[in-house]
DNA sequence: GATGAATGAGCATTCATTCAT
DNA sequence: TATGAATGAATGCTCATTCAT
């Protein structure tokens, strides 16, 4: 039972990993659910067994990625004390993520967001969910003053999001030619000076 | 003679502002044609007299929009001596494109990045000009000793651009809820204290 | 003007009648849009110039059917004073029509009704209106003493459709093994001295 | 063993019945497989144990039906001296039958006919059965001078299941609305006067 | 130049059928 | 026997693009 209920967990994942990537490289709308398939070694009905339609694999694609992402960022909220390390351990750890899922970058940027238009009901909880999570560490931070109280904290959040994200975007794009350090140094620094 | 060349340029720009519009609103790909020749007031065929087929619509109306922007900057750039009121400027006026023209900052950040995937010859040159503006302003400054000379430019610059972006969406998004003080206020500390 | 305004009539009906022939040929279901479209002369995509989707396309081609039909049996109505003398002409009538149209029988019978089913909304007007003129008819008839009053109008035009409807299916399934006459004069007898 | 065998018998009939029921209530396009076996209580692969596929289970389901209508008609003729009262007890077992198994009535209208176009080798002897049955009727009425000798019994016989399927579907249709009284009375006017 | 009717390639989705368990 | 997860063929419909007028 344990190995039938395993397996059913890989084909689900094995899935959302291929959309992953096929949503990535050739956007949704260019993405075939065939390719996904293919990608994922299994028939194009099967798709359907694991989730409603098109769109929905595109929500669970996102919300896979973002749960990991929401995950890490938690983990360092619960772990670390210091209002500054935080920050620094949360830049790191999106710069990490990159390196090691480019497609999710691509995909978080792109598509998701894009989906609104089209997913009027979408309410994207897990990116809200993402930015309270930055925001609350800012709040707390000037509570305890070690960040500006100047600042909006969710406002905050959002540009802290828009850095990481674009200059994630930059060094995939790059690929290789932007050492991980000058990006990661001068966003932080950017970041840090401009919060505290 | 004057009149008839004239009335070729309202409706070539017409046809843009049409595209800027409708892919903005539904998005490239859920756009039709037809909705943009409709909102232009023109028929569908004519839009191909104009433009040679859907991609390069995008293109162009991308590059029109970039156009106006880069020109603006070029502007601040030309006229403001000082390092630190450029950058304010610079801030200030993307907020005041983006009240006026919302629909073109939801299409900069979707959709012209998306086309990438499936344009691969495209080099996207109005865009690195913006960034390059950008990078110089902050160069000069470094030079100048106003900002910090530990900034990689051309990483900053991309900075700068995705916290204006992102904050530009969370202002459009928001509707009126969030004050543009509000947001233009934490940006400006970040992004001056960032920096500096 | 007059000849394009022609030309699209004549695509448009061009298109029904390739309709009435598949359907009746294969039924419905297994009726492909694209053996409609090229028994037609025409791509798949014109077919949806005409016709909002293959549901529509059943349902104009039916009324388009039945409204001859009525018209036939109206001008009877019209024209032929006498009560006996219309339910002959009636019954001819429809042996005529079957021989020149015979999948608009076939058509009549297994598809419209079968579209119950699956279109609810769907009222099927046409052929109410074809009961309802037959049961004035007969009601005509019960008044002026010439057919038996203790027979329900309404009743009675259905089973008049479902004898004639029978039989012309009998007909042209036969393929000439039966005579016209044979089944034309049977039928004519158990109607005639079924409802005087 | 007999209790499997029975088993076995009950698990076919199941599948029959709900076969039936389905196929009347969507049509046989619309109704999956999946719909059949939820309602007869068995795994989707456990019909095609039983049927070798979509089309035969239509088969035997119809032929299911026919061979009950067909040994109750039977038993009428071999009972019943009375050619009139055969008609009679004819005409009132099948607005019973109707009355227990609307949905078989639906079933053999639509759904059997149409089988024709897509299974060219069926012969559908149980339908021609049920005619021959009728038709013996006739003959022999007009053997023993009780019916008219013009008629053609076998054009007869499709004349009556003609009125007598029409009628049956007009009474289901009208849910209460007509009284089965009024309908039958008409009908066994129509069809005694008819051949008489 | 301008039109818009016509074209037809392209793809999401369904569901009858199979087969490993 | 019985199951039901997996398969993949089949098709309605959309819309970018063309071209006769």
């Amino acid at each position: 039972m344990k190995d039938v209920a395993q397996k059913k967990i890989d084909k689900y994942e094995r899935i959302l990993d291929a959309a992953a990537r096929v949503f990535a490289e050739k956007g949704f709308h260019r993405a075939r659910i065939s390719d996904v398939a293919k990608l994922a070694g299994v028939a194009d009905g099967t798709v359907y067994l694991y989730f409603q339609n098109k769109d929905d694999l595109l929500i669970k694609t996102f919300e896979f990625i973002m749960d990991q992402v929401n995950s890490v960022l938690n983990r360092i909220y619960e772990t670390e004390p210091s209002h500054e390390e935080r920050i620094k351990k949360l830049i790191n750890a999106h710069y990490e993520l990159a390196s090691r899922y480019p497609h999710a970058v691509e995909l978080i940027t792109f598509e998701l967001r894009q989906s609104h238009k089209f997913m009027k009901e979408y309410e994207n909880k897990k990116f809200k969910e993402y930015l309270r999570l930055i925001a609350t560490i800012i709040k707390e931070g000037q509570d305890a003053g070690a960040f500006s109280k100047s600042l909006s904290p969710y406002v905050a959040s959002r540009a802290i999001f828009g850095i990481l994200n674009e200059t994630m975007l930059q060094w995939i794009a790059s690929k290789g030619k932007y050492q991980i350090e000058e990006i990661s140094n001068t966003v932080m620094k950017i970041i840090l000076d401009g919060i505290t």
